[in-house]
DNA sequence: ATGGAAATGAAAATCATTTTCATTTGTGAT
DNA sequence: ATCACAAATGAAAATGATTTTCATTTCCAT
């Protein structure tokens, strides 16, 4: 395993918002820093590793990174421009350990996420 | 613009659930039917334009199709066998709607997942 | 039959992402 | 300071899904 390139994380920060890595890395060109893009890579997936950044992806299928506080929460994201919101997940929360219980399972995790076109789009 | 083969319909409803393109493709041709990927492509295109199919990214960014009637449901998936149940999804259908009233989002869909280790593994 | 439009698919192009691998850098012991 | 070794780096190649190109075939209306 790598460890994060602390200016990766730096650069995602001060794009606000989303970003992929091929922009985080043309951000940091364009302000004269030197890194290779596979770096860019290895350094995000570091950091969605250790939950410090959260990962969705564009329509497009690209995969676009941003921080994320570190609390358990879901996402509302809308198709059209990209926009999202932090909500809570507490009926999925309920949902997920009763299911996993009647089934026996164990260890158990879960992803949700809700899509939709928000009020501008 | 072109209009769907027949036969990709026909394979995505057979495979039940979601498929990618590539997965369609594969099971035509094990099938023995004679088709090639770029038709493959352009049938489900035209298939999501006429809103006859849903296209969701899986976490590999690969897109997937299903038939927009299936029965909607969700899965339980064992990480080490990979043994998947399928179950009703009541509670987060509730809460997918409410959270998108909220925040007035429109076409709204979802995705959500349960996953860990069954009695076996 | 004839001409043009639509459909088809093989091959090439695109593009994000991953892998490989040689080089550089950092660290700790001697 | 020197040596040894692990971690980090990045250029280049590989991968894999998807799109584009373009020549050919199939349909259909006249
Ligand atoms: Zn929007
Ligand atoms: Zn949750
Ligand atoms: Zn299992
Ligand atoms: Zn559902």
């Amino acid at each position: 395993m790598s460890r994060s390139n602390p200016r990766v994380l730096s650069t995602l920060e001060r794009a606000g918002g989303f970003a992929s890595a091929q922009e985080v890395y043309r951000l940091m060109q364009r302000e004269g820093e030197s890194i290779g893009l596979t770096t860019v890579y290895r350094s995000l997936q570091s950091l969605v590793n250790d939950k410090i950044v959260d990962v969705l992806r564009r329509d497009d299928g690209e995969a676009i990174y941003r921080l994320c506080g570190d609390a358990h929460h879901h996402h509302l994201v809308c198709k059209g421009c990209g926009d999202t919101v932090e909500i809570e997940g507490g009926a999925i929360e309920k949902w997920a350990k009763t299911m996993a219980e009647e089934f026996g399972f164990r260890e158990v995790g879960h992803t949700a996420e809700i899509f939709g076109l928000c009020q501008k789009c």
